[in-house]
DNA sequence: GTCTATAAGTCGATAGAC
DNA sequence: GTCTATCGACTTATAGAC
């Protein structure tokens, strides 16, 4: 395997993902795909066999990045607000670069949520769990040390990840209610990280 | 037009609601929708004209429900503070016996934003503005007369519809994470309407 | 590895009988 | 109004030449 098959092979694989992510697995079109890459159709055949084979090894990848993302960011030794920070930093930036894989991966897990497993599973072990117990173990340690007050882990995941990620879903509905430019846009996005943060430090913070 | 025209035409339509919102646009079959509804593929055709037509009855259907829960709780004359816990529980209740209405929702306006025209805008006039408006008036008047801290609107909405909603998108993501069974699902579910109007409401009661 | 040509099947849509 | 039959377009996939 050459240099110049790596490279076709790769390009189909994120043109594949370009596409997916944007017109999702019904919609999606093996010629969209092709063109999109700039090679012939029967290339996506020779590199992944079927549409099925393809689109499997795009939402292993889409859900690989979003997990090394929670991982990453997870295993911050900083003290725990300077973490939920970070966190909540780092997964508006991430999301925002990303804006058509949430959604995307949101669709398809609800239609099949076996899907899931796809990419997710056999990426646990080698990172020590999942990314739910990382988390999880991360906010009992910190409750433990006196840095925040005794929460239910879930519960406050649950807030994090929906005040982190769901703005983005909402954005299609703001804009059409509000019609925003595209500084507005980015400018919602800002705020939202202070806003996400604010509101979760403070129900959290120790001696309240 | 008689009765059995009615009954014909609503159940095509309501199968038709069902598939589409299980399948999407682009994944629902009208062979699919006539089997459901016990009809003749063609009688989909001489109802509704066309599948995209179809589609965007269903779409007006979907977001003109959607925008009569909001409208219907909003414009409760009750304290701003019952009038939260009113339209959490409510929302959340709407959604749970409805949950493949919003994955559908969001997916299919993040593919066409243009959609939402479709069944959206033709009924804000009526009503006296549109949902955001009207929520966005109902916590002025609450931060003018004193029973809440003085907000902003947008980051208080974007809030309150984010923890509402967003958990049952993520509920196929943690169904495969902890595998919970249907008794404990609902109990979550539950635990989230107390979980997020206690967050809310901490976070904008005077005199703090 | 990459292209041409085409198979095989699916799906939306309509004409026409009743 | 409802059904039978069928058309035509589209899409995935593969066989075979180079």
């Amino acid at each position: 395997m050459n240099s110049k098959d790596r490279s076709t092979e790769d390009s189909i694989l994120q043109s594949a993902r370009e596409i997916f992510t944007r017109k999702g697995r019904d919609g999606a079109r093996m010629q969209a795909i092709a063109d999109h890459a700039g090679v012939h159709k029967t290339l996506l055949h020779y590199y992944f066999r079927s549409k099925e084979k393809l689109f499997y090894r795009v939402v292993e990848e889409v859900i690989n990045d979003l997990i090394s993302q929670v991982i990453t960011t997870s295993f911050s030794p900083a003290p725990f607000k300077t973490f939920l920070r970070r966190f909540i930093n780092n997964h508006i930036d991430f999301l925002e670069q990303h804006q058509d894989m949430l959604g995307f991966l949101l669709w398809e897990l609800k239609k099949d949520p076996q899907l899931i497993q796809q990419g997710i599973l056999k990426r646990f072990d080698p990172l020590g769990g999942n990314p739910f117990e990382l988390l999880s173990g991360r906010i009992k340690a910190a409750v433990k040390s006196g840095e925040i007050r005794p929460i239910h882990e879930m519960d406050f995941i649950i807030n994090l990840v929906s005040l982190n990620v769901f703005v983005f879903a909402l954005i299609p509905v703001i804009s059409t209610i509000i019609n925003p430019n595209e500084n507005q846009l980015r400018a919602l996005v800002k705020s939202r990280k202070k806003e996400v943060f604010r509101l979760l430090w403070n129900d959290i913070a120790p001696g309240k």
